[in-house]
DNA sequence: CAGAATCCAGCTCGATACTG
DNA sequence: CAGTATCGAGCTGGATTCTG
């Protein structure tokens, strides 16, 4: 790395500011199944609230990781999908799924062994 | 994946939780390269504070991904390294650097085409 | 040197209500 | 159905001060 390579515009750190909101993740997970509307999605993913979901869906459309398709039904329904840029970003945060399923245990354990340290008393 | 994919407790948002901050990231980045010393990474890593980094540190070591170790010099000298497993999660984390180099120039590209786009009144 | 403790400004996010 | 707008509680994180 080079000498600028911990200030705060390095891409690492603009990826990181991506998949650090869980919302954009998990919504690129599921469309990776195919286009969804905006309802079920909200269905599907437990816990969002519209608010969020409806930024999440925009910055990720501003990204080009998402496109919107708004079909003129009454009422009007409108559908996700995920870009092939946004495939390419998906399966990349796949290798760190994997990385967890391999290790997240480990930490798991880890954190109690030392929350049980500091308990009695360090 | 599952039924439960989307809930909380899926061990790829534990993942993701941890590398959200960029710090722990950084440090972990720096690592790699060997021992560092306290104020050696507040040093280096531009834009930290004391108080960041020590939270940092603190929550790194719980996971077992960095070793503190305290050298009974006047004053104390801390060094902190990394742990194998951490040495797994820099390693995976580095395909999103990967991933970042490659695409991220087309992301900010999109972006400023969304901006000027609904600059022209949508 | 390597932190811990305190205080507080600012941002995030959920809840709620309203719209085309 | 698919959002936008507004308000407020709560968490985050910087600045500052103090310690072994």
């Amino acid at each position: 790395m080079g000498p600028n390579a911990y200030a705060a515009t390095c891409p690492t750190r603009l990826v990181l500011d991506r998949i650090a909101d869980k919302w954009a993740v998990l919504v690129l997970g599921l469309l990776l199944d195919g286009p969804v509307r905006f309802n079920q999605l909200r269905r599907t993913i437990e816990g969002v609230s519209q608010k969020m979901l409806s930024q999440t869906l925009k910055s990720l459309e501003r990204d080009d990781l998402v496109t919107r398709k708004a079909i003129a039904t009454v009422p009007v329904t409108v559908e996700y999908s995920i870009t092939s840029l946004g495939k390419t970003l998906a399966v990349t945060v796949d290798s760190l799924r994997i990385w967890a399923e391999a290790h997240m245990e480990s930490v798991q354990d880890a954190q109690q062994r030392y929350d049980a340290r500091k308990a009695a008393g360090l």
